[in-house]
DNA sequence: CTTTAATTTTATCCTTTGGTAAAATATATC
DNA sequence: GATATATTTTACCAAAGGATAAAATTAAAG
């Protein structure tokens, strides 16, 4: 729950966060969050360039110069927005265990991302964004941070296939895989809306699509 | 190659297409093109609200008054964009054909669509922006058309599971995660070259991931 | 209750942005 | 090569957008 631990994007040493006077008072936590909640969403929407402060500030109930009181700028905003998302994000890779079987492991690693796509579909969105127009932001942090964790997690993957416990599967394109395939359902919701009128807030839908991911991706990589 | 042929994006009946009176000279077309070009990769990197016409202009290598000349407002450009993407985009899904074999039809499907993450990497990411921003302009066409297609193709291919040549998959599921994985390699293409230095250009890279791709979902999917 | 500090509002600034008008230049047609 | 038409440039404009200043209000501390 701890977020920015140990993490790779500069934790803001500016009048944001710092002060060191007083600690968050209770107003400020409530502030803090309901402008992280409406910058997610129109984040999410329009990206960071299209997104703009007062939009924010309208959907957080207060006026824009309240919100820079909080928030310094749109830039620092969208920093702390994608350091939440980020962490949540990559939780789940980090606890691939090479230890327990693959089928087990990677069972578990589908269910926790296709969760994240269920329970923060909007966040989700805003990485997809911050992505797709190039990682203008996050780019030093691929580079270094997930670089050495997928590398980790491939290993991992690898010693799955030499230990004959998995079909002979490239480590690197597995893990996109299942990135692509779970992210999908979040990042591409309208046009599942469009094509099934469905979304994963429908329980019965969330469990059928885990499961018919799952079989078959299982299928595919298992021996 | 023909675009716009039953089109369901309105055919702008405008200034821009029409006027009927010179059909377009050489000068118009280079011109639109370049505009159409440098407009793809703008809305590429901002999407629609975050990319600006002086951007669009300036990559293009004209004014912004010489931009409008050709596209009389950016919503008119954008239009243009998204029309052309769709054509394309479509296009490969349209071919499934159930007489032949289950095996030989989605595998030239997937080709089809890695392909285009190839040649169209920048169209592919307009595209995803347009999706993930909530489809404001092309959540029409998705309800109707792209539903009409896609509903068609899923009877396609329940019916190769009926003959048992495909495992009892669900239609839908199977499409969106034939999607889902095709277009991850065009619209998170910084991240694959974060972590691997590698991008669809590099024709060894390609050939791996299309049989990687493959041999993972045929697996999974065939009997 | 004051007094001090934190929060919110109002007014305002400067830049960017989509778009227009009209003049200037190039191209084509007779 | 003159005339009409198409294209490009230059000069603007009004609205939107990120940000700041300072006044007004509210909450906390003693």
């Amino acid at each position: 729950m701890t977020l920015n631990q140990g993490f790779p994007l500069p934790a803001e040493p500016d009048a944001d966060r710092a002060g060191e006077k007083r600690r968050d008072s209770r107003i400020q936590v409530r502030n803090r969050e309901k402008i992280l909640d409406a910058a997610t969403e129109i984040f999410s929407m329009y990206g960071y360039r299209g997104a703009t402060l007062d939009q924010i500030a309208e959907r957080a109930a207060m006026s824009k110069p309240n919100l820079l009181y909080y928030f310094s700028s749109k830039e620092k905003l969208y920093l702390a927005v994608l350091r939440d998302i980020l962490e949540i994000w990559l939780q789940p890779l980090k606890e691939l265990d090479e230890r327990e079987s693959p089928e087990r492991e990677i069972s578990a690693y589908i269910d926790q991302k296709i969760r994240f796509s269920q329970l923060y579909p909007t966040a989700s969105r805003v990485f997809a964004n911050e992505i797709v127009a190039g990682a203008p932001v996050l780019k030093p942090v691929l580079d270094s941070y997930l670089r050495d964790i997928v590398k980790k997690k491939a290993r991992v993957i690898r010693k799955w296939v030499k230990r004959g416990e998995l079909a002979d599967v490239d480590p690197y394109h597995l893990i996109m895989m299942i990135w692509a395939v779970t992210q999908h359902y979040a990042d591409f919701a309208v046009q599942i809306d469009s094509l099934l009128g469905k979304s994963l807030d429908d329980g019965r839908f969330y469990n059928q699509t885990r499961k018919h991911i799952k079989r078959i991706l299982m299928r595919g990589i298992l021996k």
